[in-house]
DNA sequence: TACGTTCCTGAAAACCTTTTCGGCGAGCCG
DNA sequence: CGGCTCGCCGAAAAGGTTTTCAGGAACGTA
């Protein structure tokens, strides 16, 4: 198949290219008539313009980069999803390169998209702590997604984890709850710590102590959330709601829970975070759990580059607060 | 920061644009000491090429379309992971466009990848049943993955699961089990059909009929696993293996075994599919489970179409195997 | 008739690179 | 010393589009 240029266009609606050009363009100076005739070569030769040739000349390729860190991870696709749909279809198409958490893997793609002349980047990063900067001197504009930057001069847009923590323990609260446990992941993950200062907070304002005496952090894993569950019970039998840092670690929770013959949500009620749809929606009960917003992070990256494309960038970190989804594992207490 | 051009690493070096353009593709016809000249002046400007200018001369634009139905889905992921890394990050750029599963979105998305002169396209269906052609006059070389397309000129990969069905059915013999139950999802999935198929030509291969006198279809879903496995239990209590038709499906028939008391894998055996790792690993005890090796079948994608580029592509559809990941789900019956 | 306006069209430059081909100088042979 | 080859370099075309600017036609006015 033959693809044809805006020439054969013009050859065949009797005009030249550049009238071709401003007729398809919607210039305002072509005639009507004119404007038609084109408008028809164009379809009958099914013409669509070579955007490099575009790009070439205009410095606007309508490309971004989506630099990601690690794709089998569950926080960069939904990210993915909500840029890729903020880019309109026809407007702008999105360049994914996993850089499989290796730094050397990055520059390279940095360079190739560089190369390509994309109109922007984001950055979305592996995990929630902050990571080094791409540099200060790059001919584009650069949002950070999900990890900020280490330069707060970049513009880093993250998910408020220590407004998460807060959530599900209000809700807690509101359900009655006083005696809340925290369970969770790694201590050496920001957002770790993070969730557990706002879920602390919370409690603090409500003059309640975390249910064990402490924060139970551990792996992110639904063995730590079993293990972790069953030392919680003997220390503190009476305990009437567990927040769990991950979804994975909820599970774990309502599954001893559940051996222990401990309803859920009648005698304890339970909180995940991540909202991951294959574990909350299967769980028994299904899982109350806070949600990221990550779709919506995404769409707002995409949206402050599209602004800042030509213009300048803001700066600093920006957090965006997460949402409570109900579910059946967490009731008032009758 | 301003972008250097070949004009500027030229000048820089004393030579014309022609003989810059020489040095830097590696051409023989130019003294090593120009050359040299060449590379320092262009390591200097830090220069990198101009890729829309490269494919708009060359015809070759180093980069393909990934064109999904679903992003959030399990299955594309990994084969988006092999073709990315099939691709190497120097040669080859993947534009990412999520169809959302919708015809309209789809042909927007074509156009737009065409008119960026993509060199291949890749189609990643959403599940496994096959999915209308994107037509034969396209101007580039297309393979579908996953997905088969309905027109059997195309080149389709995708994964083997009569043969899975087979591997799963097999291994649980081959651990000494006579009574096995094959719990499946959704019967109008062209997958559970042919895992299904796998798994009966096995038995029957042996002698034996499928514990429970039938295939449970139902849905792909942990709650399924669960009703499923407890009314096997009552219509069969002597079984001795199941085969779940997924991950998730194996996961519900865990928890009733679990909850039954009965031990896995000492009583009971179970094999799941997929092998998605937050379920399978997290699994009391560790699931045993058919992997589609969709890594693989995104890398073979790439480098069938990075073959085709320039020649022809093959056509029909190619199936590929999948393979037994062992875990602590099956044993052999002592 | 001469001239100024308004509308539309087209020639040409520009974007940046690759590749072909002609030419120049040097070295070699007769 | 003439002519040849050989090695290296540069001028120019090509790829497809957008945009600027000049100019032509038609029309109205003085």
């Amino acid at each position: 198949m033959v693809r044809a240029t805006l020439r054969d266009v013009a050859r065949l609606a009797g005009v030249s290219v550049a009238t071709a050009s401003k007729a398809l363009n919607g210039q305002p100076q072509v005639r009507a008539s004119t404007r038609e005739r084109v408008m028809l070569a164009a379809s009958q030769l099914d013409f669509s313009p070579n955007a490099l040739a575009q790009g070439l000349i205009t410095q606007r390729t309508g490309t971004v980069g989506l630099l990601t860190s690690d794709l089998e991870g569950r926080f960069s696709i939904p990210i993915l999803m909500g840029a890729e749909d903020a880019f309109g279809t026809d407007q702008t198409s999105v360049f994914l390169c996993d850089a499989r958490g290796d730094g050397i893997r990055e520059r390279h793609h940095l360079r190739a998209l560089l190369s390509r002349r994309v109109d922007g980047l984001i950055v979305v990063g592996a995990r929630p702590d902050s990571r080094p900067s791409l540099g200060r001197d790059l001919p584009v504009p650069v949002i950070y997604a999900y990890a900020p930057s280490e330069d707060p001069r970049d513009l880093s847009l993250v998910s408020d984890n220590e407004g998460g923590g807060r959530l599900a323990v209000d809700h807690l609260i509101r359900c009655g709850r006083r005696k809340i446990a925290h369970i969770t992941g790694d201590a050496s993950y920001g957002a770790a710590q993070d969730r557990a200062r706002g879920a602390l907070a919370r409690l603090t304002e409500e003059g309640l102590e975390v249910a064990g005496g402490e924060v139970w952090f551990g792996m992110w894993s639904e063995a730590w959330g079993r293990g972790a569950t069953r030392m919680l019970l003997e220390r503190c039998p009476d305990v009437d709601a567990v927040f769990a840092g991950s979804d994975e670690i909820a599970r774990g929770v309502l599954d001893v829970l559940h051996e222990e013959r401990l309803d859920v949500p009648g005698r304890v009620a339970v909180v995940g975070y991540d909202n991951w749809n294959i574990l909350v929606a299967n769980a028994r009960p299904p899982l109350t759990t806070v949600d990221m917003n990550l779709e919506q992070l995404g769409r707002v990256a995409a949206q402050r580059l599209f602004a800042a494309i030509g213009g300048t960038l803001g700066s600093g970190v920006e957090k965006f607060p997460g949402k409570l989804v109900t579910r059946e594992s967490t009731a008032p207490l009758r």
